[in-house]
DNA sequence: AATGAATGAGAGTTCATTCAT
DNA sequence: AATGAATGAACTCTCATTCAT
């Protein structure tokens, strides 16, 4: 409750306000939903006034999309490619099991914007095509690796990429709550099996 | 002046009027999800006036425990027993396959109760209380399918189960405008392939 | 402040709530124009809530709307016919007269409706029409009365009629404060002088 | 990164931004009303942000009476002398009916200005004196005019300038939108036809 | 002389809920 | 069993004004 003595200048100096307050909203969005979210909540989290916020973002449809922006910048990370084609998908998996544990709110945040994605074109337009880079990479990474051995050639079928990503969406989309962490876990370890990737044990 | 007298019992007879209010809700609830539903408009589709919709449930939060208890008593008519196991196992995915395909709003309806469960404890357990159901059935029917010489050995596992039900759950939970409709068949297909179960070639 | 105790059923049955808030706007456009209008106080006036304001009138706009067809019946009365062509028009200006003494305010929020037309279309139209109607009836009359040989044939001419209703467009239109009250008896008195009306003695 | 030094007087000096802020307040003032102006606008009109403004001019009020000012002054400058009596008289109408058509948005403003002035006592205080100096200089035209056996003695009476300002008013202070342009003519025309001065032919 | 950033105090509008009938 | 009327509490967004720079 105590204002944090402003000796040093650590406040933001420009646009960090702007991140701030993204970052607010996503926390708000998984907090409570966009049923819930309030602008004035997510002003106050940030400890400005809520005209404040409609400085930056002239609407809280502005706001929204800044953070749909954000969160789909946070999981195009885990595509980046680094080494053999197979640890490529072995590190993909990897990280987005980590991205998971960092970030639990993700799931929630992406989750609520691919739902309200049913309702407006503009956000479902963003999220098919993130979502589309994600089959193609997957696609390509599994093909790469079959061409270099690594994987079984029954593997490199677009029905195989369907199922792995529907998997791996219910765990990035959807609250881990009711699908227990042992099950996420499985669920991983299976689909690294059923690739072919030995999965090495974990260390949690 | 006069109103004929309602002798004849044209109109919904007595909770007639309960269940209606109860579908206009579900489908408000895939149209506008949680976030755009209003009581007005769920009193509006059935043609009454929205004191009267409180006359039935004293809150919206109560109209909402309907709405959940509807979806989830559609959803677990798939999980109804009948043939051998290997059979039940296929008549459970191609059930719930239809099922996504007769009823499209219910994988809205689902997807918001589930991510609506992150903040209400209550809706939490009753959907965790069927997820545990789905997971247990599911596990029972592949074990006793491999008992009876159906399956392979191997796919008589936690994970295995762990990940089709991650995949279905993507599918169920979560529009399906992305996925497109090609990859929902991939999916249901590919994870007979790995189960064992032969594939029969669609019908559409 | 004191709440009056509502013995006697005398509050607004029905749509007199409508009414009373028309009453109350019209006020307050007189009071504060319409840069000072607020939903609030119009409400406030009659003893409700915003909300209930709302109830009767969707959206501001709608209620200014009414104001206006309040204001354009109260004047319109003016121009009733009774009696001989020259005895008409006589009425017309001594109801004007009245009129402009019984409602002070009704020269303000004339006024600000004519200004407020000349951004919305449809306002204009209305105001226009009432205003071609005055120009017509007033036109007609004199005609009428020259005919019968009460008034003199030079005033019969879309000339007179023009600057008569610009003067008396005056009145009605603007606060008569600052056109003080001896200018305003001044100027009708010599509208009658010029048509030829022999103007009475005064009674205020 | 520098800016070049601001030697040369190209940009306005010192109170042309003043100046410039008035018009534009004036401009939006006609466009929008009171009921729309916004500082914000004004400025932005300028091209200078609102901070500015508010250097220039305390508070919106302060903007205001600026603006008065500025169109008294524009309406003040037809009460110039020059010539005989009943050519002044002449040329005052004649200035205002040209006014009016160079300046067609001094109606509104002082529309706006006359009808805010009946809750603006030190508008109401200015816009009175402008007021009763444009009545005695008119009183004192015809009153010379006659002497100089310009004008019948019939017309030089308090009744008849009230009747011809309020006329006049009526032109000057309200949209001539509804009351159409041949209306104008026909009333400046008439004036000028009672008061005895010979109606010159119209150009344009 | 000028501005970007910030804000307090509202503004119109919405909505779940209540209650007399 | 059903409704029209009413409301408190909020919600998003706006705006004149301030202030450090």
């Amino acid at each position: 409750m105590t204002t944090e003595p402003r000796t040093t200048r650590v406040s933001p100096p420009k646009d960090d306000r702007r991140a701030a307050l993204v970052m607010a909203a996503y926390h708000q969005i998984a907090e409570v939903g966009f049923e819930g979210l309030r602008t004035r909540d997510v002003a106050a989290e940030v400890g400005v006034n809520v005209a404040t916020l409609h400085y930056y973002f002239p609407t809280k449809e502005a706001l929204i999309r800044a953070v749909l922006a954000h969160a789909m910048g946070q999981f195009r990370a885990t595509l980046s490619p680094t080494g053999s084609a197979a640890d490529q998908l072995r590190n993909h998996l990897r990280g987005l099991r980590q991205l998971l544990i960092d970030e639990p709110n993700l799931g929630l945040v992406l989750g609520e914007l691919a739902l309200r994605s049913a309702r407006d074109p503009e956000m479902a337009a963003t999220i098919r095509e993130t979502n589309d880079i994600w089959h193609a990479t997957l696609r390509g990474l599994i093909h790469r690796a079959v061409e270099q051995g690594q994987l079984d050639p029954s593997v490199d079928t677009d029905d195989v990429v369907a199922v792995v990503i529907a998997a791996l969406r219910s765990m990035t989309l959807l609250p881990a709550d009711d699908a227990r962490s042992e099950r996420v876990d499985g669920t991983f370890r299976q689909i690294e099996r059923w690739l072919g990737l030995e999965p090495r044990e974990e260390a949690t």
